[in-house]
DNA sequence: CTGAAAGCGCTTACAG
DNA sequence: CTGAAAGCGCTTACAG
């Protein structure tokens, strides 16, 4: 808009086009184009003079003109939870819309695939229809671990690349995964919550009960990261697992009420999923503002209890970003061959009172 | 790479170019190029009929296209402090380096300019050279705040845009900021001060030594904000300020040990700027483990005095998310004419021993 | 194995 | 005010 500038007739803007290299090894650019994508059919003559050319100059293809002329088209399939507005999910489903905006200058469309997070038979009448459906690359969410192991091995034969969200499988194949080290995303839960908490309280933990046994593999190993971090600081209370629903408030107090009663040294709180805006709704009502409560992501109802003081802090883990990145690490495989880093940790995000009002807007 | 699927025969892809629009309103493509760009030169009619078209079909140019086509060359100026590996400005720089590479595909260049950030003469004289550079937009930041504005108002003059980083100063004509509220960021350090601390106890302010009067306008309202939140809760205690030095490790060792040993009630320590690793190796040697010491920004001196326990916490700011961005809006708006949020508050992050080992990779 | 030619969607002189 | 034509750098059938 302003200013415009060409190039100062100074120096010469000295970019290397395949046309430059067919002259100067004398050959036409589509021998120089099979020579730069190793797509053989060239004479072993030729190949050693545009080669010797490639190494002198420095080439570096405008990706921009590539994309323009192949207009090959990659679909890459998001195969995650359903989601409402304001959950947890929905966040995710932000980073992926944004990696959809920029994948389509690359001729990449996203399909999504959605499945019920607390009902596993959901997962596995969803992996049949990803054994239908035609795609070339996927982002998985890996709530459902032991389904997905296996669900790996055949996208391996197939020759589908995949990456992994939310939390790692170190033993499958992937491309890449995107996410937090679980582990230690529990262990620091616990040093939130016990930054004022006597070594002595006992502790509720809050879990959402699920259809088909195994919670997340994500919340087991938040846990494993909570409790060491116990053991190494003296712990000497108790937790007690307690296991909320989702939609039933009046349920959830009776328990909470039941337990609070038999365990008044309860002094603090943690759940090891997005859902902590359920006990802190119940301290709230009961107005038991001594009890700390630590939890998880920046959902709406999670944000509005931490600002108003009932939630103690919350951890996070970028999922914007990891849908984003999840995508664009495809892209970049597929459209450019480039490898992404194996193990990306994101960041372990903390907020407090103080600081969440600027939470927000992770993508860039 | 993989499986690549051209868009099945069902569905046509049905994206709608230059040229349909053009067949559809009976004019040529050069026609509705005008009309899209405004670039005027076009009949009241046919301006009629191709905004009609352009109303039911929901074009999206090609950027990439556009990009390859048009070769327009941009340079954005960016304007920042020197600087060493390790220290802040370095990573703000990272960011940067990751715009430059991006937006090379938009045919847009980058070109640095350095002051000296504990110098104000320094940023006068780069002030000068400035004037004579030939850049189409200019990444500010904006340390000496007092020089800053009024060099904004040339900017205004010639119709250069420019974005604001480090701190925002908004009585200028800034298309837009990027960085934290320098106040707000002050409030999260005194929280994190104040977790296990006496009410009653003196706390130390380091600073570092300027020439040419008056920090940083960001230092100055990271006080502010640090000193409001010790109103509001209570402070009984006095905050004493010490001038340090960079590189003088004996000289501020002197300092210290003598206000300590005046004062001996002092709890806590805080920096305004990025240099809390000098207080940090100061309390490490003289064994002060019971000082808490609270500072900005994950540089590696910082980042280790976490690791090891004798930083407390850090709060941090996301530099090259700043460099980032600050030249990306730059670029959407010059290329694209994309107008950009105005004020871009990033998240005040929180660092603990606990987390703060995956807390890189900030940019995407 | 090789190259001339057309084309991706848009922009830009240029001639009228 | 308008449009035919060339061109951005690369890829892709196609004919040889």
């Amino acid at each position: 808009m302003q200013n415009s500038r060409n190039e100062k007739d100074g120096e010469a803007p000295k970019t290397v086009r395949i046309v430059d290299i067919a002259l100067m090894a004398g050959v036409s650019t589509a021998t120089v184009d099979r020579v730069i994508h190793n797509r053989g059919k060239v004479s072993a003559e030729n190949l050693a003079r545009i080669q010797a050319v490639l190494e002198q100059v420095d080439y570096r293809p405008n990706l921009i003109a590539r994309s323009l002329a192949s207009g090959r088209r990659y679909v890459v399939a998001v195969v995650m939870p359903r989601f409402s507005a304001g959950e947890y999910w929905a966040d995710f489903d932000a980073g992926i819309v944004r990696a959809e905006a920029e994948a389509r200058r690359y001729n990449v469309t996203i399909r999504r695939f959605f499945f019920d997070q607390y009902d596993r038979a959901s997962f596995e009448g969803l992996l049949a229809d990803l054994r239908e459906a035609a795609f070339d690359a996927v982002v998985l969410a890996t709530l459902f671990a032991e389904r997905v192991i296996p669900f790996t091995r055949e996208l391996d034969e197939r020759g589908i690349p995949y990456v992994f969200v939310d939390s790692d499988l170190p033993t499958c194949r992937r491309l890449a995964y995107f996410g937090t080290s679980s582990f230690d995303a529990g262990v620091v839960a616990a040093r939130l919550l016990f930054e004022r908490l006597d070594p002595g309280s006992d502790i509720v933990v809050g879990n959402i009960l699920h259809r088909g046994e195994g919670g997340s593999n994500q919340c087991r190993e938040r846990e494993r990261g909570f409790r060491e971090y116990l053991r190494q600081h003296d712990y000497r209370g108790t937790m007690h697992g307690l296991s909320l629903r989702l939609d039933d408030e009046a349920y959830n107090a009776r328990l909470l009420d039941e337990l609070f009663a038999r365990h008044p040294s309860i002094g603090g709180a943690v759940t090891f999923n997005s859902t902590c805006h359920i006990l802190a709704g119940y301290l709230a009502a009961r107005r038991r503002t001594s009890v700390r409560l630590v939890g998880y992501d920046v959902i709406d109802r999670n944000r509005r209890m931490l600002a108003d003081g009932v939630v103690t802090a919350l951890v996070a883990q970028r999922p914007e970003v990891q849908g984003y990145r999840g995508v664009m690490s495809l892209c970049g495989w597929l459209v450019e061959g480039l490898q992404p880093a194996e193990v990306n940790n994101l960041p372990i995000d903390i907020l407090l009172k103080e600081n969440i009002s600027y939470y927000t807007n992770n993508i860039i």
